[in-house]
DNA sequence: TAGCATATATTACAGATGTAACATTTTATG
DNA sequence: CATAAAATGTTACATCTGTAATATATGCTA
Protein backbone atom coordinates (compact mmCIF):
# COMPACT_ATOMS: atom_id res chain seq x y z
CA UNK A 1 0.00 0.00 0.00
CA UNK A 2 1.57 3.05 -1.36
CA UNK A 3 1.80 5.81 1.33
CA UNK A 4 -0.80 8.84 2.00
CA UNK A 5 -0.73 11.41 -0.55
CA UNK A 6 -0.97 14.65 1.25
CA UNK A 7 -4.83 15.85 1.16
CA UNK A 8 -5.91 18.87 1.32
CA UNK A 9 -8.45 20.63 3.94
CA UNK A 10 -11.06 20.37 1.06
CA UNK A 11 -10.62 17.37 -0.23
CA UNK A 12 -10.73 15.91 3.32
CA UNK A 13 -14.49 16.29 3.09
CA UNK A 14 -14.65 13.99 0.08
CA UNK A 15 -12.40 11.66 1.32
CA UNK A 16 -14.58 11.53 4.94
CA UNK A 17 -17.62 10.84 2.50
CA UNK A 18 -16.36 7.74 1.21
CA UNK A 19 -14.59 6.69 4.42
CA UNK A 20 -17.76 6.50 5.51
CA UNK A 21 -19.24 4.31 2.91
CA UNK A 22 -18.26 3.11 -0.75
CA UNK A 23 -17.71 3.03 -3.20
CA UNK A 24 -19.92 5.82 -4.32
CA UNK A 25 -20.95 8.01 -7.73
CA UNK A 26 -19.73 11.10 -7.96
CA UNK A 27 -23.41 12.06 -7.41
CA UNK A 28 -24.11 11.00 -4.80
CA UNK A 29 -20.98 12.60 -3.45
CA UNK A 30 -21.90 15.74 -4.70
CA UNK A 31 -24.95 14.99 -2.97
CA UNK A 32 -23.88 14.53 0.74
CA UNK A 33 -21.21 17.36 0.21
CA UNK A 34 -23.87 19.88 -0.91
CA UNK A 35 -25.82 19.36 2.21
CA UNK A 36 -22.79 20.05 4.76
CA UNK A 37 -20.76 22.80 2.63
CA UNK A 38 -21.57 25.93 0.34
CA UNK A 39 -19.34 23.99 -2.51
CA UNK A 40 -21.08 24.03 -6.24
CA UNK A 41 -21.31 20.84 -7.68
CA UNK A 42 -18.02 21.57 -9.70
CA UNK A 43 -16.19 22.01 -7.34
CA UNK A 44 -16.96 18.80 -5.68
CA UNK A 45 -16.02 17.35 -8.70
CA UNK A 46 -12.61 19.16 -9.20
CA UNK A 47 -12.08 18.37 -5.68
CA UNK A 48 -12.62 14.38 -6.62
CA UNK A 49 -10.74 14.73 -9.65
CA UNK A 50 -7.87 15.60 -8.09
CA UNK A 51 -7.94 13.10 -5.20
CA UNK A 52 -8.26 10.53 -8.35
CA UNK A 53 -4.85 12.69 -9.35
CA UNK A 54 -3.14 11.82 -6.01
CA UNK A 55 -4.40 8.22 -6.16
CA UNK A 56 -6.25 8.78 -3.30
CA UNK A 57 -9.22 7.68 -4.86
CA UNK A 58 -10.12 5.19 -7.27
CA UNK A 59 -12.84 4.19 -9.32
CA UNK A 60 -14.74 1.56 -11.45
CA UNK A 61 -16.70 2.53 -14.34
CA UNK A 62 -20.42 1.20 -14.54
CA UNK A 63 -21.87 2.15 -17.37
CA UNK A 64 -22.07 5.55 -17.58
CA UNK A 65 -20.99 6.60 -14.21
CA UNK A 66 -17.97 6.01 -11.84
CA UNK A 67 -18.14 4.67 -8.76
CA UNK A 68 -15.19 5.76 -6.59
CA UNK A 69 -13.87 4.13 -3.34
CA UNK A 70 -10.42 5.07 -1.13
CA UNK A 71 -7.14 3.85 -2.16
CA UNK A 72 -5.76 4.89 0.98
CA UNK A 73 -6.92 4.28 4.59
CA UNK A 74 -8.63 6.92 7.16
CA UNK A 75 -5.44 5.74 9.28
CA UNK A 76 -2.90 6.40 6.73
CA UNK A 77 -3.70 9.95 6.31
CA UNK A 78 -4.41 10.70 9.70
CA UNK A 79 -1.08 9.16 10.20
CA UNK A 80 1.14 11.49 7.51
CA UNK A 81 -1.17 14.24 9.01
CA UNK A 82 -0.28 14.02 12.45
CA UNK A 83 3.32 13.22 11.38
CA UNK A 84 3.38 16.84 9.45
CA UNK A 85 1.83 18.39 12.41
CA UNK A 86 4.02 17.05 15.09
CA UNK A 87 7.14 18.44 12.83
CA UNK A 88 5.66 22.38 13.20
CA UNK A 89 5.55 21.61 16.97
CA UNK A 90 9.40 21.64 16.63
CA UNK A 91 9.17 18.50 18.79
CA UNK A 92 9.69 15.43 16.36
CA UNK A 93 7.95 13.25 18.56
CA UNK A 94 4.23 12.98 19.11
CA UNK A 95 4.76 12.84 22.71
CA UNK A 96 5.59 16.69 23.31
CA UNK A 97 2.75 17.45 21.05
CA UNK A 98 0.13 15.76 22.73
CA UNK A 99 1.66 17.42 25.84
CA UNK A 100 1.46 20.68 24.11
CA UNK A 101 -2.43 19.99 23.57
CA UNK A 102 -3.11 18.80 27.08
CA UNK A 103 -1.37 21.85 28.12
CA UNK A 104 -2.88 24.03 25.78
CA UNK A 105 -6.50 23.12 25.53
CA UNK A 106 -8.89 23.25 28.12
CA UNK A 107 -9.73 19.94 28.81
CA UNK A 108 -12.22 18.96 31.48
CA UNK A 109 -11.84 16.47 33.76
CA UNK A 110 -14.50 14.42 32.12
CA UNK A 111 -12.36 15.13 28.96
CA UNK A 112 -9.44 13.97 30.88
CA UNK A 113 -10.66 10.90 32.44
CA UNK A 114 -11.26 9.81 29.16
CA UNK A 115 -8.69 10.08 27.79
CA UNK A 116 -6.86 8.16 30.65
CA UNK A 117 -9.18 5.44 30.00
CA UNK A 118 -8.38 5.07 25.95
CA UNK A 119 -4.62 5.24 27.31
CA UNK A 120 -5.28 2.53 29.94
CA UNK A 121 -7.10 0.42 27.10
CA UNK A 122 -3.82 0.84 24.72
CA UNK A 123 -1.61 -0.02 27.47
CA UNK A 124 -3.28 -3.17 27.93
CA UNK A 125 -3.55 -4.06 24.38
CA UNK A 126 0.04 -3.02 24.43
CA UNK A 127 1.76 -5.33 27.00
CA UNK A 128 2.12 -8.93 25.93
CA UNK B 1 -5.37 40.71 20.62
CA UNK B 2 -6.00 38.91 17.31
CA UNK B 3 -6.55 35.83 15.88
CA UNK B 4 -3.37 34.14 15.37
CA UNK B 5 -3.29 34.31 11.22
CA UNK B 6 -2.65 31.02 9.77
CA UNK B 7 0.83 30.14 9.30
CA UNK B 8 2.45 27.75 6.31
CA UNK B 9 4.48 25.31 7.70
CA UNK B 10 8.24 27.07 6.39
CA UNK B 11 6.98 30.07 8.20
CA UNK B 12 6.27 28.02 11.73
CA UNK B 13 10.23 27.79 11.67
CA UNK B 14 10.72 31.29 11.71
CA UNK B 15 8.22 31.81 14.40
CA UNK B 16 9.58 28.89 16.23
CA UNK B 17 13.33 31.19 16.34
CA UNK B 18 11.61 34.26 17.34
CA UNK B 19 9.18 32.32 20.40
CA UNK B 20 12.49 31.34 21.39
CA UNK B 21 14.44 34.64 21.74
CA UNK B 22 13.18 37.95 20.47
CA UNK B 23 13.49 40.57 19.61
CA UNK B 24 16.29 39.05 17.08
CA UNK B 25 17.27 41.20 13.37
CA UNK B 26 16.69 39.31 10.49
CA UNK B 27 20.49 38.31 10.12
CA UNK B 28 20.14 36.55 13.34
CA UNK B 29 16.70 34.38 12.01
CA UNK B 30 18.68 33.45 8.77
CA UNK B 31 22.05 32.60 10.89
CA UNK B 32 19.32 30.20 13.34
CA UNK B 33 18.20 28.80 10.00
CA UNK B 34 20.65 28.17 7.41
CA UNK B 35 22.06 25.73 10.46
CA UNK B 36 19.06 23.67 10.42
CA UNK B 37 17.67 24.04 6.67
CA UNK B 38 19.11 24.14 3.72
CA UNK B 39 17.12 27.42 2.27
CA UNK B 40 18.75 30.04 1.31
CA UNK B 41 19.35 33.58 2.56
CA UNK B 42 16.74 35.31 0.30
CA UNK B 43 14.38 32.69 1.52
CA UNK B 44 13.99 32.92 4.54
CA UNK B 45 13.80 37.15 4.27
CA UNK B 46 10.76 36.60 2.30
CA UNK B 47 9.41 33.81 4.53
CA UNK B 48 9.90 37.19 7.54
CA UNK B 49 8.33 39.37 4.88
CA UNK B 50 5.46 36.99 4.62
CA UNK B 51 5.07 36.80 8.36
CA UNK B 52 5.23 40.57 8.70
CA UNK B 53 2.15 40.84 5.65
CA UNK B 54 0.18 38.65 8.19
CA UNK B 55 0.65 40.85 11.25
CA UNK B 56 2.64 37.47 12.68
CA UNK B 57 5.66 39.45 13.47
CA UNK B 58 5.96 43.00 14.18
CA UNK B 59 9.69 44.92 14.13
CA UNK B 60 11.25 47.98 15.23
CA UNK B 61 13.48 49.76 13.16
CA UNK B 62 17.05 50.58 15.00
CA UNK B 63 18.91 52.51 12.41
CA UNK B 64 19.80 50.44 9.98
CA UNK B 65 18.15 46.98 10.88
CA UNK B 66 14.92 45.84 11.82
CA UNK B 67 14.13 44.11 14.67
CA UNK B 68 11.85 41.60 14.77
CA UNK B 69 9.38 40.31 16.71
CA UNK B 70 6.06 38.14 17.49
CA UNK B 71 2.90 39.49 17.23
CA UNK B 72 1.10 36.38 18.38
CA UNK B 73 2.15 33.92 20.93
CA UNK B 74 3.10 30.11 20.16
CA UNK B 75 -0.10 29.27 22.40
CA UNK B 76 -2.43 31.52 20.00
CA UNK B 77 -0.85 29.24 16.97
CA UNK B 78 -1.27 26.01 18.28
CA UNK B 79 -4.40 26.52 19.01
CA UNK B 80 -5.41 27.62 15.36
CA UNK B 81 -3.68 24.97 13.60
CA UNK B 82 -5.24 22.33 16.29
CA UNK B 83 -8.52 23.68 15.74
CA UNK B 84 -7.79 23.40 11.36
CA UNK B 85 -6.67 19.50 12.41
CA UNK B 86 -9.59 18.65 14.44
CA UNK B 87 -11.86 20.11 11.81
CA UNK B 88 -10.47 17.03 9.58
CA UNK B 89 -11.19 14.49 11.45
CA UNK B 90 -14.30 15.24 11.49
CA UNK B 91 -15.14 15.18 15.02
CA UNK B 92 -15.22 18.53 16.06
CA UNK B 93 -13.56 17.65 19.14
CA UNK B 94 -10.69 16.91 20.65
CA UNK B 95 -10.91 13.83 22.17
CA UNK B 96 -11.59 11.65 18.78
CA UNK B 97 -8.84 13.18 17.27
CA UNK B 98 -6.14 12.46 20.57
CA UNK B 99 -8.71 8.98 20.46
CA UNK B 100 -6.96 8.32 17.03
CA UNK B 101 -3.75 9.08 17.35
CA UNK B 102 -3.70 6.95 20.40
CA UNK B 103 -5.01 4.26 18.24
CA UNK B 104 -2.98 5.45 15.15
CA UNK B 105 0.52 5.51 16.61
CA UNK B 106 2.57 3.14 17.75
CA UNK B 107 3.20 3.85 21.20
CA UNK B 108 5.34 2.26 23.39
CA UNK B 109 4.54 1.61 27.23
CA UNK B 110 6.80 3.82 28.09
CA UNK B 111 5.11 6.54 26.25
CA UNK B 112 1.59 5.92 27.29
CA UNK B 113 2.56 5.96 30.80
CA UNK B 114 4.58 9.43 30.33
CA UNK B 115 1.44 10.74 28.57
CA UNK B 116 -1.03 9.17 31.34
CA UNK B 117 1.08 10.95 33.96
CA UNK B 118 0.88 13.83 31.84
CA UNK B 119 -2.66 13.61 31.79
CA UNK B 120 -2.81 13.20 35.84
CA UNK B 121 -0.53 16.26 36.99
CA UNK B 122 -3.39 17.81 34.30
CA UNK B 123 -5.92 16.55 36.28
CA UNK B 124 -4.74 17.37 39.42
CA UNK B 125 -4.64 20.97 38.82
CA UNK B 126 -7.65 21.30 36.82
CA UNK B 127 -9.59 19.77 39.54
CA UNK B 128 -10.51 22.73 42.03
C1' DT C 1 30.75 63.35 -0.26
C1' DA C 2 31.38 59.14 -3.22
C1' DG C 3 31.22 54.53 -3.14
C1' DC C 4 31.00 50.15 -0.93
C1' DA C 5 28.76 46.98 2.10
C1' DT C 6 24.76 45.70 3.98
C1' DA C 7 19.80 45.90 4.76
C1' DT C 8 15.50 45.98 2.99
C1' DA C 9 12.06 45.90 -1.00
C1' DT C 10 10.36 44.24 -5.38
C1' DT C 11 9.71 40.78 -8.65
C1' DA C 12 9.62 35.86 -10.24
C1' DC C 13 7.87 31.59 -11.05
C1' DA C 14 6.03 26.92 -10.55
C1' DG C 15 2.96 23.96 -7.98
C1' DA C 16 -1.06 23.49 -4.63
C1' DT C 17 -5.63 25.00 -3.29
C1' DG C 18 -10.21 26.99 -3.33
C1' DT C 19 -13.70 27.73 -6.28
C1' DA C 20 -15.83 27.28 -10.49
C1' DA C 21 -17.39 27.78 -15.69
C1' DC C 22 -17.49 25.78 -20.06
C1' DA C 23 -16.87 21.80 -23.28
C1' DT C 24 -17.30 17.10 -24.69
C1' DT C 25 -18.85 12.40 -24.49
C1' DT C 26 -22.33 8.96 -23.48
C1' DT C 27 -26.73 7.12 -22.93
C1' DA C 28 -31.50 6.99 -22.83
C1' DT C 29 -35.62 8.50 -25.39
C1' DG C 30 -38.68 9.89 -28.94
C1' DC D 1 -31.08 7.74 -35.61
C1' DA D 2 -31.13 12.52 -33.60
C1' DT D 3 -31.15 14.96 -29.71
C1' DA D 4 -31.63 16.11 -25.00
C1' DA D 5 -29.96 15.01 -20.51
C1' DA D 6 -26.53 13.63 -17.65
C1' DA D 7 -21.93 12.34 -16.72
C1' DT D 8 -17.22 13.22 -17.25
C1' DG D 9 -13.22 16.18 -18.94
C1' DT D 10 -10.82 20.56 -19.83
C1' DT D 11 -9.80 25.10 -18.75
C1' DA D 12 -9.73 29.19 -15.64
C1' DC D 13 -8.17 32.13 -12.36
C1' DA D 14 -6.83 34.27 -7.91
C1' DT D 15 -4.29 33.25 -3.71
C1' DC D 16 -0.95 30.78 -0.97
C1' DT D 17 3.52 28.39 -0.62
C1' DG D 18 8.17 27.13 -1.48
C1' DT D 19 12.09 28.88 -3.18
C1' DA D 20 14.74 32.48 -4.83
C1' DA D 21 17.01 36.36 -7.86
C1' DT D 22 17.44 41.07 -8.61
C1' DA D 23 16.96 45.92 -7.47
C1' DT D 24 17.07 49.72 -4.37
C1' DA D 25 18.01 52.36 -0.26
C1' DT D 26 21.01 53.57 3.53
C1' DG D 27 24.68 54.19 6.55
C1' DC D 28 29.78 53.58 7.31
C1' DT D 29 34.40 54.52 5.56
C1' DA D 30 37.91 56.64 3.06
Amino acid sequence: MAKAPRISEAEWEVMKVLWKTSPRTANEIVEELMGKTHWKRETIRTLINRLVGKKALGFEKKSRQYHYFPLVTKAQCVSAETESFVRRFGGGSLEPMLAAFIEEEHLSAEKIARLRQLLDEKAASTEE
